[in-house]
RNA sequence: GCGCGGAUGCCCGAGUGGCCCAAGGGAUGCGCCUGCAAAGCGUAACAGCCGCGGGUUCAAAUCCCGCUCCGCGCUCCA
């Protein structure tokens, strides 16, 4: 039985079992795409796609779908003078899209867009108005938050006072959020709606896409832990104000920090996800994460990558020269144990090590490949030219040149392969560099 | 200020009542091995009690209370 931490009753929450439900619905928000993502925005994405992979291996089967958000200020105010902003907005979408697809895990199975939803949030806001929760004022349309008795249930975020931005002053309560926003001088996109020209509010987007794709209800909805309030909790008061069930569990993943701070594209202090997959490499990348709870922050630094770095090494040599030995029968019931208890991936890192270094090598990868680190198993061979600096190492060595021999062992290190004397001769080992 | 999440070895980081004198990894010392290495093996060091102070219990890193510090959020944010 599979459960994660729900942020909403603060406690572990069970999917439902394969035999109850076998289809999994699971909406993880996207990014806006106003500039390239960084790293940090990354951490939903790999995260899920990670559990997509084990439910499956579970016998679930899984609709991950992760959003596009091509419509919002940020986009207008990032646009490069003679660029329409939604080309724009493509453009950055495309981005993101490689840079996901460069960390080498499954692509989700849907990523709608705002724009290609605009009839179905339309249709969304006119139900919430006729369910009495939402209301229309000039040409914008708000949420009536006071009208929602649940309202800050899933962030705890209580206190009235401090809510709201109160500088609109059509709203009828300063918590009220915007539906519909009316188009603005110098905004260069605005869809026609019931009423006037504009565009829809942040949060109305993800709840229409979530249930365009997923129906009223569906099992896990995920995101960074920032965007619990307001964005989360406002799509709780969307979609509950007109009867659907929503998401059954909130999954919210922790921050990456970089010098102890929030990595956040407001803040400055990013690493794009394709210059962080350059100079790191996806596998490095992957294991960092992969080392602490998805639910607890993790540090960007030198030496926290450096240390996933050598985890590489070491889990590379490991698979290179360890025998093959046959595991326990149940072995892999282990690996349910950690994973299905709020996905604990640290634990599951453990035993990979554990897996790896007994020469259970079916089962580690098996569990590499889950884990989108798929060449750790089955690394690329040497190419030629390395392998036959090689084989001139080895004539060195039995002519018993050795200043020769080891020469031309640096070679090959700095090529990114290690060459090692084992009993039954040499053999070579893939560093991180080989796999770039 | 309020809400939520944290505080475990030199470092990262699991562990939520007894199997913990605390997993796994990174970074270390010595020996064997090696032409020299690396890895491996052996060995050493490695958290004397898991932020601090109380409490509950036969039993606590794990539960309760108070405190300190850190992160995130409080309508830009993954």
């Amino acid at each position: 039985m599979f459960s994660l931490y729900d942020t909403m009753s603060s406690s572990e929450v069970a999917l439902p079992s394969v035999d109850e439900k076998k289809t999994i619905g699971m909406y993880v928000c996207g990014p806006t795409v106003y500039q390239r993502a960084h790293i940090g925005n990354a951490r939903p994405y790999i995260v899920f796609a990670w559990m997509k992979n084990w439910l499956i291996s579970q016998g679930y089967d899984v609709n991950f779908v992760h959003n596009i958000t091509d419509i919002n200020d940020k986009i207008y105010e990032h646009t490069p003078e003679g660029v329409l902003s939604t080309q724009h907005a493509i453009d950055m979408a495309k981005f993101y899209n490689a840079d996901i697809a460069s960390l080498g895990l499954p692509m989700p199975d849907a990523m709608p867009t705002v724009t290609d939803t605009m009839s179905q949030i339309i249709t969304f806001i006119e139900q919430i108005i006729a369910a009495g929760h939402g209301y229309v004022a000039g040409e914008d349309v708000y949420f009536d938050v006071a009208s929602s008795a649940d309202y800050g249930k899933l962030s705890g975020t209580v206190d009235h006072e401090t809510l709201g931005d109160g500088d609109a002053a059509h709203k009828k309560d300063p918590r009220d959020f915007a539906l519909w926003k009316s188009a603005k001088p110098g905004e260069d996109t605005h869809w026609d709606s019931p009423w006037g020209k504009g565009r829809p509010g942040w949060h109305i987007e993800c709840s229409a896409m979530a249930h365009s794709e997923l129906g009223e209800a569906f099992e896990i909805h995920g995101g960074g832990n920032d965007l619990t309030f307001p964005h989360h909790e406002n799509e709780v008061a969307q979609s509950t104000s007109v009867g659907y069930a929503f998401a059954k569990i909130w999954a919210h993943s922790g921050m990456l920090t970089l010098g102890g701070e929030k990595m956040s594209k407001s803040l400055g202090n990013i690493d794009p996800i394709h210059a962080a997959v350059e100079r790191w490499g996806a596998e490095t990348l992957l294991l960092m994460f992969l080392n602490s709870h998805w639910h607890s922050p993790v540090e960007y630094s030198q030496k926290t990558l450096q240390a996933a770095e050598s985890r590489l090494n070491t889990l590379l040599e490991a698979n290179a020269t360890v025998k093959e030995t046959e595991p326990p029968a149940d072995e892999w019931a282990a690996l349910e144990t950690v994973l299905n208890k709020n996905f604990n991936t640290a634990e599951a890192l453990a035993l990979l090590h554990e897996w790896v270094n007994k020469g259970y090598k079916e089962l580690a990868a098996k569990l590499l490949a889950m884990f989108g680190l798929g060449r750790v198993a089955s690394p690329p061979q040497p190419p030629a030219d390395v392998a036959a600096v090689a084989q001139q190492r080895l004539q060195a060595k039995a002519d018993k040149d050795y200043e020769q021999a080891d020469a031309l062992r640096a070679q090959v290190e700095a090529a990114g392969w290690l060459l090692r004397d084992e009993v039954d001769g040499q053999v070579i080992i893939p560093t991180v560099q080989a796999l770039r």
